[in-house]
DNA sequence: GATTATTTTATACTGACTGTATAAAAATTT
DNA sequence: AAATTTTTATACAGTCAGTATAAAATAATC
């Protein structure tokens, strides 16, 4: 990514979670970031613009996290669930971000608010497709309610939590907690048959589909190319675009390629999506 | 209430549900109630304090009403509970107030942050006492974080049932289902004795203590006496200090006045909690 | 009914904000 | 070395909240 770029997003991102998004104007991100206003809007057309790609790569972080963490375990257990639900609760706190929510979640402007929409949806429907890996498919039915169960419970006892105690959250407890009460409400939920939102579905959002493992090497060379002045990075995307066409790809090699291109914070939303995918096949490699 | 300050809150009132809080301006405000920029100065110290004295009102409609619905009925019945439930998300629905609520609860302005950390501190306090009331006092280690629960399970629903569905929020079916899931998950709760607040309280909230049914009438002739202008509501207020008073006071006829007072968008936040405090000892008259 | 006090209006102003425009300077690419 | 792109500095338009003030309208008091 444009040094530039990075320059500002930093210098936002520091500014947002300390003093929130509203007050902090672009003058202040400028001055921050040491770089004129021509340059802020030549590369974000606003200011919510620039918060959007912040809160993007955030998610796409979480996302491969969370990937990374149900790698190699079974998919119906519980405590795997209590784990990437802690991921998120974790990150929220070491990186500020429930503020950064907020200023989003309830925000006037359309775009945003369109794109809260978006990241809500995701989230509803990655707990929910985990709902039904942990519970079965006669969770299914109950999954959606579920998953703003989870959702609402989890933020309200974060929420709480602060009102209550000046200690750290103990986010693995909560997350844990929530997981527990989950597994007792839904257990008796399905033996009621008593159900909210019944049959009705999420609008699909993007992203939830999967590119092909055979699409990926194509698509990772071809981005490999737009990176020759990032020697570093350059090398990794081509080395998966070479590694992912051979017969069998040595898994643990893309494992660790993937884990150090999942840590750096310079790389463009474009090429993270990639790399979900690329998580998202890992368990499919020998 | 001053009737251009009442101009000026229905102005405003009617601008902030329609367009939102933050984008209507105070210009809008002026245009809408017909008045100038110093009177608004003049009731108002700010565009916020103005939406505050919107919420307060609205908040002891809700209160007020949750009292009615309680009325002679048995405080442990889980309908009851459900009912009081609705009562807000119906309020919130019709008065289409939770654009308003999502302005406030996550703004910066430290003033409405305190004041959305009192209302919510409210809500959680009384859903709390609610639960130990229908539960039993075994309920009572478990009220708190179950009101988290049932807040944010509402909330969620609420908002995912407006993802999924273009048609009417069902409010009654909504909250049964959140009292029915409350009473599920409780119950193995308190049986499993699963805990995450465990025995940490909320920092106490005004407006929780009782005035005594024998401070009322003094309260209620001192007010009275302000309102020598507004005839009915003086007559109202009045009859209320005089009945109180009296040995065995009829009850039938202080709640008919009392509703009718509920139903006066004039009177002064001073007054409305004082009728609120009226309500709380109705049934303790014969 | 006249006088005094209060409320209301109209208007101008400050200072902060977002976003646009532009010409010159600096850095990159060709 | 020339051409192209990026970056800077700066000025500007238009919006906003909130302050200030003098004149007009209204209400209260004697």
């Amino acid at each position: 990514m444009n040094p530039k770029k990075q320059q500002i997003l930093t210098a936002a991102y520091k500014l947002f979670i300390n003093k929130g998004y509203n007050p902090s104007s672009i003058q202040d991100i400028l001055d921050e970031a040491g770089v004129s206003k021509g340059t802020f809007y030549n590369y974000f057309g606003s200011k919510s613009e620039c918060l959007m790609a912040i809160m993007e790569s955030i998610g796409s972080e979480i996302r491969q996290q969370r990937l990374a963490a149900a790698l190699g375990m079974l998919t119906n257990d519980p405590e795997v669930l209590a784990e990437q639900l802690y991921i998120r609760i974790k990150l929220n706190l070491e990186k500020n971000l429930f503020s950064l929510y907020e200023s989003i979640f309830y925000s006037q402007d359309p775009e945003l608010k369109s794109f809260s929409v978006k990241q809500y949806t995701l989230e509803m429907e990655w707990i929910s497709s985990r709902i039904v890996d942990v519970f079965g498919k006669e969770a299914a039915p109950y999954a959606l309610e579920n998953a703003a169960f989870v959702h609402g419970y989890v933020q309200q006892l974060i929420h709480l939590w602060r009102l209550v105690s000046i200690d750290e959250l103990p986010a693995e407890k909560l997350s844990s907690f929530v997981v527990r009460r989950l597994q007792a409400t839904i257990t008796l939920q399905i033996a009621a048959k008593d159900s909210f939102i019944g049959k009705l579905k999420l609008p699909i959002a993007t992203l939830s589909e999967l590119i092909s493992l055979e699409e990926l090497p194509t698509m990772l060379k071809a981005y490999a190319d737009k990176l020759k002045t990032h020697a570093n990075t350059h090398q990794l995307v081509q080395f998966l675009a070479t590694e992912l066409a051979i017969e069998v790809p040595r898994k643990a090699l893309v494992e660790s390629v993937l884990t150090t291109l999942a840590n750096d914070k310079q790389i463009e939303s474009e090429l993270s999506i990639l790399i979900e995918q690329v998580w998202k096949h890992l368990d499919e490699l020998a």
